[in-house]
DNA sequence: TTGATCTCTGAATCCTGGTTCAGATGTTAG
DNA sequence: CTAACATCTGAACCAGGATTCAGAGATCAA
């Protein structure tokens, strides 16, 4: 109801009309706010951001380098990884009885990167 | 972007001796992947996401804006902001009875432009 | 074939954390 | 002062999801 004093002015409230296509304006629908939190919850784990991790560093890694890397069941890992599997973060590639893991999105790829990479400038 | 990280790497086991160097190197400590995904997690809920975004785009907003943006509680959204503000992730600034929220933390707002970006572009 | 290794799966448990509820705090108007 | 408004708070409720448990595929060696 408010004015509000916009940073970057053009704030104005398009009527909530459902024939809305795609912006490539700062605006962000409810819908892709979802999508874009599914996704970060997806990296909002220790388990699977320290699997992730581990696989940005090294390229590639079976599931027991990875139980080792991060301490906890190579069950728990399996879960983890089905979850990034199947949201298309990473891929696996079998040889013998061991599977390999890597990560497959390369939008994810920059995200990790990035944030390390800020977490460790900022603070 | 250089966001190519070597895929290849023949998967070189190093002997994961007791040498836990590389602390600026690619490898992520596990205290460090921690932090991260306490981030993420932060980003990672439809509700907080969408506040996020909005904040993005108009640059400050009321809880009042924001309750109505998002659909949810006035409550909902208090509780959301806390965890937010205690993080350190948004400001707030009283005016009159009203209070003004935006995000604070550049680091952040870098992370869901370019999320927004990419969610657009790829896929 | 048997046995060992590596990984995956579904069910059950358990716990984190998001929402709701009822009320408190602070602020402005009358 | 009281009343209305805007927002916050703590407790309780409850669902989603991470982990554990027990066992099943898959593959290789002997």
């Amino acid at each position: 109801m408010n004015v509000v004093t916009a940073l970057d002015s053009r704030t104005a409230r398009p009527p909530e009309g459902a024939g809305t296509q795609a912006r490539h304006d700062r605006q962000v629908t409810a819908e892709e706010a979802n999508r874009l939190a599914e996704m970060f919850r997806l990296l909002g784990d220790p388990t699977r951001a320290q699997l992730l991790y581990a696989l940005l560093a090294a390229g590639e890694l079976c599931v027991c380098d990875l139980t080792e890397a991060v301490q906890v069941t190579d069950t728990a890992v399996s879960h983890a990884l089905r979850l990034l599997r199947t949201a298309g973060v990473v891929a696996s590639r079998r040889e013998g009885r061991t599977i390999y893991y890597r990560l497959s999105d390369a939008h994810v790829r920059m995200l990790l990167d990035l944030s390390r990479e800020h977490l460790r400038e900022a603070r």
